[in-house]
Order: C-alpha cells, then sequence, then structure tokens
DNA sequence: GCAATAGTGTCTCTAAGACATTATAAT
DNA sequence: ATTATAATGTCTTAGAGACACTATTGC
C-alpha cells in the first residue's frame, strides 16, 4: 500500500496522512442505541396453570434534556478508539452487567433532525438476553432503568393497488408498560412501488413518553425478531439452559404474536432441540421432560 | 416536549439546547459507501446463441492518498444538512446519473482503524440498476469509474462440531475484472456457536489492488443480494422494461451463482411478471414472449 | 373423575426438485 | 434435417397446516 507513490501534488502517503486533519469539515456526532430484549413469566394465580409469557425491553428514564423525564433505549456516543461492535457491547454490559450474549447491528439511523442537540447518527444494535441471567439493578427500582412489557399491534393495513402501481400501508402501535407507567407510540411503515420503482419507509406517527425517534428503533428492533424468529435459531437466546417444549413454544408466541399448533411446532424446532434426563413435575399436571438447545448449522 | 422542565442544574430545555456544544467531544467522520451492482449481457460469436450474463459492479480508481491509484467503491463524506439515504442518493446519482433506482442500507462498518486517514464510519448502501438506463459517463474510458465483472467463489468451506460447540468457516474469494485490470480480495467469514453464544465475523483475509475493507463490503453485499433474489422480486430492479423469461432466468442464475431448472424457475417467478404482445424473433430458433414486471405484496 | 398439560399420529395441501416431452423458429 | 431455444406436463418428495387422539400427573 505504501509503495510511495505521490499524488497530483507530488505529495507521499505518509506525509498525505501525517497532515490530513479530519477536522477541517463539520462531522456528525454517532452514537450506539441498545435495544435489549427478554422474555419473562407472569405467575398465575391458579397454580396448575403454566405461566404466561412476555416480551420486555429495557428503558431508561432521561435525566436531561432534551425529553426530560421520558423514556428512551439505552445508548451512548462512540469513543474514538472502539469499534461500533465494542461500543455496543460495553454499553449493554454497563446496563445489565451481562456479557457474551445474543448481539446483531439493527440499524443506522440518520435523518438530519432526529435529535434536538444537534446533528447525530445513531448505530442501533439489538441484543437478545436471558432473563435469568442479568444480575445486576437493571430494572431494580433504585435504578433509573425498567423492563416495559411489550404491546405490539398493526392496527391499520391496507393495500392499495392500481395497474403500475401499488402502495401497502401499515400502522403499528407499540405500548409499553412498567407497574403504572404507560408509553406508547405509532409508526406507520409505507411500501410503495411504482413501475419497478420501490420506496420503503419507516415515519414515526406519534410517540407519546418515548423519547427521540426511539418508537421506530423499536419497531424495526420488533420486526427483525420476529422475521429471525421464523428463519433461525434465534429464539434460543432467550431461553435458559433447561427448558420444556412448551416453554419454548410460549416464546416463540408471545414474539410472533400469534399461536401454534403444538404438533407442527414439536416438528419445526426439533433440529434444534436435544432431549435431557431431567423433568419437571409437581405441577399438577404431567411431568414434563427438560430439553436444551442443540447448534444446527443452516444447510 | 418542551414543557419548561427543569433539569438537575436547574435549566430549562431551550437554554440546554442552545448552550449544547457538540464540538466538545471527539467525533468519527462518517461516509457513505455505495454498492453499485448491475447485470450486463456478453454476445457471443454464435448468434443463434443467448449472450451470457454477467453481474457487474462499479468501482473508482482513487487519484489521491491513501490506496492511490487502487479501485474503491463509490461514497463520500456525509453533509450536516442531508441524511444518510439523501448522501447515498447523491452519490448514487452523482456517479451513475441515474434517479428513481432501487437502494436500500446494507450495513455499517465501523472498525477503529479501516481508514488510515482518521476514524471513519461508514454506512454501506447497495443499489441495483438496470444497464440499460445508466446514461452518464460512469464506465466510459474517459472517466475514473468502469464496470467490473464480479466472480464470487466459496474456496473453503469447513464446519468443525463438536459436542457443546461448532464452529463455520468460509473463504470468499472475489474476483473483479475490467478489460485487462484484475483486482482480488479474500474474504473469512467465521460463524461459531459455543454453548448458546454466537459470534459471526467478517474479515478481509487479504485485498489486491481493492482499497480499504471494500472487499468485505462486496462480500457482504453479495450475500445479501443473494439472499435478497431468493425471498423478494429485488431481481427485477436489474431488468428492463420489457425481458423474456429466459433472460430473466440467466440473471438470478448469475446472482445465485448455480443453474436452475426452466420450469421450476417459471412456476416460481409466475406471480411477479406479466405477459405482453411483444414476442422477440429473428434470433434463430423460436420466438420468445416478453414480459413485464409485475407489483405482488407478499403475503 | 376432573383439570391441566404432555406428547404422538396422520391426513391434506402446497411448494420445491427432477425429469420428460412437445413446439417453433432460423439456417 | 439440424440447431437452438420456448413452453408445458407430471411424478416425487419435503414441509407446513389442521386436527384428533392418547398419556400422565395432582387435586
Amino acid at each position: 500500500m505504501n509503495d510511495n507513490k505521490l499524488n497530483a501534488q507530488g505529495v507521499d502517503e505518509s506525509t498525505f496522512l501525517a497532515n490530513y486533519d479530519m477536522t477541517a469539515f463539520d462531522r456528525p456526532s454517532v452514537t450506539v442505541d441498545m435495544l435489549l430484549l427478554t422474555v419473562d413469566e407472569i405467575k398465575s394465580e391458579n397454580i396448575r396453570k403454566l405461566p404466561e409469557k412476555t416480551l420486555k425491553i429495557l428503558l431508561i428514564q432521561r435525566n436531561e434534556h432534551p425529553y426530560l423525564g421520558q423514556w428512551a433505549i439505552p445508548g451512548g456516543f462512540v469513543r474514538m478508539n472502539e469499534s461500533l461492535d465494542q461500543a455496543a457491547y460495553r454499553e449493554l454490559s454497563e446496563e445489565t452487567g451481562v456479557d457474551n450474549v445474543y448481539l446483531e447491528q439493527l440499524y443506522t439511523f440518520g435523518a438530519v433532525n432526529r435529535d434536538p442537540r444537534g446533528r447525530i447518527i445513531s448505530s442501533a444494535y439489538m441484543s437478545l438476553v436471558d432473563m435469568h441471567q442479568i444480575t445486576t439493578k437493571a430494572g431494580t427500582d433504585a435504578s433509573d432503568a425498567k423492563w416495559f412489557d411489550i404491546r405490539y399491534n398493526v392496527v391499520n393495513h391496507t393495500v392499495k393497488s392500481e395497474s403500475n402501481q401499488s402502495v401497502e400501508t401499515k400502522e403499528i402501535e407499540i405500548e409499553l408498560n412498567h407497574e403504572n407507567i404507560q408509553l406508547k407510540a405509532v409508526v406507520k411503515v409505507v411500501k410503495s412501488v411504482s413501475g419497478k420503482h420501490v420506496t420503503f419507509e419507516r415515519k414515526l406517527f406519534s410517540s407519546d413518553q418515548l423519547a427521540f425517534d426511539h418508537g421506530v428503533i423499536i419497531q424495526t428492533g420488533l420486526e427483525r425478531l420476529r422475521s429471525k424468529a421464523n428463519q433461525s435459531d434465534i429464539v434460543f437466546q432467550l431461553m435458559p439452559e433447561l427448558f420444556t417444549l412448551t416453554e419454548l413454544q410460549k416464546t416463540y408466541e408471545v414474539i410472533l404474536g400469534q399461536s401454534l399448533l403444538k404438533a407442527n411446532f414439536r416438528r419445526k424446532i426439533a433440529k434444534y432441540v436435544e432431549e435431557t434426563d431431567e423433568i419437571v413435575q409437581d405441577k399438577g399436571h404431567r411431568p414434563s421432560k427438560l430439553f436444551k438447545y442443540k447448534p444446527y448449522m443452516e444447510e
């Protein structure tokens, strides 16, 4: 690479780089925002009934402007000496104390006015954690970080088709609850095809007590999670070491937002699980076998 | 949002924002890099034979340090008054003169040392264009931008599985050709599962005359294209208004890197195409019907 | 016995894969 | 007739979906 070539001004590479001044141009700030999801159980009063599952997200109450007092997904500025991935891992471990958990880059949000403080571009990451392995403060009452139940609802779905043009519109309502705190965002997703020109857009329609464009980030993440739940073994990231197949099924159901047929479900996930010798009993009904995750490389 | 709340220092929101100084912190630079792909035809000497298809990418020869003289995918710094998407569209239209074409965000690359000039984070976008509608200089001899044929080869694919651990390694060789110019990059993709902890990594193994980490970006884009070709109607972005089903099939084949059976292929894409009255004849064999794209909303 | 969940069997329908056959132009 | 491509038919297999049935515990 450095073979002493000269540029048009007759300058070699090392001299060029030594004199290169990045601060000559205006630069945006870059943050990493972390969508942190888990699945929790809601115990029933009837001891013989199995607990329900619920999808949860970790949010932090802002103690500074802008959106002071509102709730936001955790995040922070990327440091100069860490990669985006490292920044995401750092945020995650600061918030939850967990390490070695699943993490993937979701999308980079770069609208000009998404942050009133100025031009801030944010790479959103999504992390899935097993509720049982979170050991820290997050979610305790001492902390400003709390786990919110997620309700995800498509309230309006229209498809307009003409000869050469078609537009699909979805309005997705996201409701987040923690005890008596209620947040809500509505995201409008528009896909349009005109001729063969395709556009796809997510817009924040309304946002109640949810800071910034975080409603859109959350919707993007939930859609990704649903899609990956169907096509990969990602859901096991939310499971403990040992689990029953019904627990696994209920986890899938709460992610996909629909109920599944037991026999079909078991056929589908069979390749990802391995039976163990352990069983769960004393539940007021037939005991169930415990399974564990078995890695399976897709084709 | 602005309801005159005060922060811990007793400052209201508008005062806070007026005094907020983003330049207090070191910031990275942000660029947009554009993977610009098309499919072209290679005419055969035998007039009765159909032309072959080839996948092409637009590259620019660098006329400045670093990587002076090497080839890179087009890109540039994001301006303060444009969104990431807008920056991508601007780059694209500057390079090709086309507008209204397909564009999607691919991935954001944020390794600390990916650019010797300093900390530069890059959002890569992928665009698919129909070769026929490109009207500008790009690719002409006067320009420093040229279309390179792509050869994509998995040279090494291993899966190591132990009881609780499994590692999948792929080495992907990407060769790019324009007349007598040959570029090459090898990308190593490692997926490992240990317990249930999953990591996924793409590393540039070697890069010959291809600047920066662009080999990785190209590999990422080609993988995305393959995946979307199977699951969506994205391939039509590479087709002209009217086309024969064999042309369409050959386009799929060059993207997927495998040949397909005609009857099965036609069944699969039937929902995306509409027959027209036009036919192609005088080709030394049975004439074929011309089809056009018909939008179809997935489920 | 009843409530509640665990676990399996099987029929149908659809989509994918493999292969074979017929059709039609230009030379 | 030959070459080359166009276009369709059909058998098989794999997987998804729907539903029915049997099993096992605690109360």
